[in-house]
RNA sequence: GCGUCGGUGGUAGAGCGGUCAAAUACAACAGACUGUAAAUCUGUCGCCUACGGGCUACGAAGGUUCGAAUCCUUCCCGACGCACCA
């Protein structure tokens, strides 16, 4: 049964959302209009885990399976083997269909915590392998004819790179069709992804008109900072689903300022006029850490549970704000005499022994005592007894005989 | 096939005979500060060290030189241009 609430409605069209092409009318003419649409967003199957970007797009699904549509989850098995033309000259290592099959179970477990595999309406998979690996050249021919060298080289990107004179490869200039045939062989109604997809997503619309069909594409905004920064360039900071309690909260807490009210629009369920007064709240000089905690315990209720996200905070407040020992440290055992500087860097706490003698030299080598820390500035320390030692603020290790 | 240009640290990207363990930026790490592992500022950022230095590195292998990331030779890899063209 399709849902025509207009406020659900609504808000799938408009929280996190980028972009509708070809208009926000058309699709909400194709929700308005009764029948079940097919709605698809696609996944290269590359890595182990969905990140929190994969989560926004994630949650659009689950509004639109709410609403009572088809979903497909599509594995880019396919795609994921050839290489993303982003990646520049890197060419992606080919996954085994082990693999495959190992970080799909992994997707699915972590998806399952915002879109649903079971039940009435339950989410399909998909992988266009099954399509795309069975094209002769024929099909491919036939699937080239309909796009133009001029479409393809469009793209931003690869206009960038003939203007430096670097190569763009014949495959990832096909990447596009590829990709967008996706959805002739599925017949979908939509589809959804990053804003770094539409490009793709709009060759798959195009395509499917030459079948005399019409989709929607919607982008969903990145999570970024003030200034546009996207998040998780250097993936230190990045959210994937499948990170524990107290990596999740670590994570959001170094997340900038500026990404708190991003972060509550796009990765939680807050009400926006709840997210609005938090905005406004900041704006009039509230303290940020609050709600930044306060967004670190809503996203880790979502994908572990509420007692967890209050622990990964306790833990986290006593690790740093009150300069105590986190809960469970990684331990390693030696014996009496040996020297701490041995110890450390066999154990590969410490790349080499420079780095230990500059993080002596740093004062960023402790051990806990009852009474707080105390700074070790011996090069030559050697181990007598059990110590807890901390290296700078965040890296905790017991050193046990 | 011919020609031209290029291959530098985690990345991007300078350097083009000594002052180069190699500018700069980003990332990373540490310290200070703080409201947090935010922001900002400062420092560090090949390995080893008795802290004097030593060693290994600029695609690979040789060579020239007192001395090479820098010059030469060969090789490998890449791009671009020309030629050719279904």
């Amino acid at each position: 049964m399709i849902s025509q609430d207009p406020q659900k409605i609504n808000e799938f069209l408009q929280r996190g959302v980028e972009s509708i092409l070809p208009s926000r009318e058309f699709t909400e003419k194709k929700l308005l209009s009764g029948e079940v649409l097919t709605v698809y967003l696609g996944i290269d199957p590359t890595g182990p885990s969905l990140h929190i970007g994969h989560a926004i797009a994630l949650k659009k699904l689950a509004q639109l399976q709410n609403l009572g549509h088809n979903i497909i989850l599509l594995m880019g098995d396919f795609t994921a083997r050839i290489g993303d033309p982003t990646d520049k000259l890197a060419t992606r290592k080919t996954l085994t269909s082990d693999q495959i099959a190992e970080n799909l179970k992994n997707y699915k477990s972590q998806a399952a915590k915002i879109i649903s595999f079971e039940g009435e309406n339950p989410v399909e998979i998909k992988f266009n392998n099954d399509w795309l690996g069975k094209m002769n050249f024929a099909d491919v021919l036939e699937l080239c004819s309909q796009a133009t060298i001029q479409q393809l080289l469009e793209r931003d990107m690869f206009q960038k790179r003939i203007a430096e004179e670097k190569p763009v490869y014949v495959h990832e200039a096909l990447y596009p069709l590829m990709q967008g045939y996706d959805s002739v062989a599925m017949m979908v109604d939509g589809e959804i992804g990053g804003n770094d997809q539409l490009f793709n997503m709009l060759m798959g619309r195009d395509l499917l008109k030459n079948h005399g069909k019409d989709k929607f594409v919607m982008t969903v905004k990145l999570l970024t900072d003030a200034s546009g920064t996207k998040m998780g360039k250097s993936e230190g900071n990045m959210v994937t689903l499948d990170d524990s309690a107290d990596i999740m909260f670590g994570k959001i807490m170094s997340w900038t300022d500026g990404m708190i009210v991003g972060g509550f629009e796009l990765c939680t369920d807050i009400s926006r006029d709840e997210v609005l007064q938090i905005e406004i709240a900041m704006q009039n000089g509230e303290n940020p850490m609050q709600y930044k905690k306060r967004l670190a315990r809503e996203i880790i209720t979502t994908y572990h549970n509420e007692p967890e996200a209050i622990a990964a905070q306790d833990n986290w407040e006593k690790t740093f704000s009150d300069g105590g020992i986190p809960t469970d440290v990684p331990e390693i055992t030696t014996t009496v005499g040996t020297m701490l500087i041995d110890v450390v860097t066999t154990e590969k706490i410490v790349e080499s022994k420079s780095e230990f003698r500059r993080l002596i030299d740093e004062g960023a080598i402790k051990v806990m005592t009852e009474t707080g820390e105390e700074k070790i500035t011996d090069v030559k320390y050697s181990i007598q007894h059990s110590i807890i030692l901390k290296i700078g603020k965040k890296k905790f290790i017991k050193i046990s005989l």
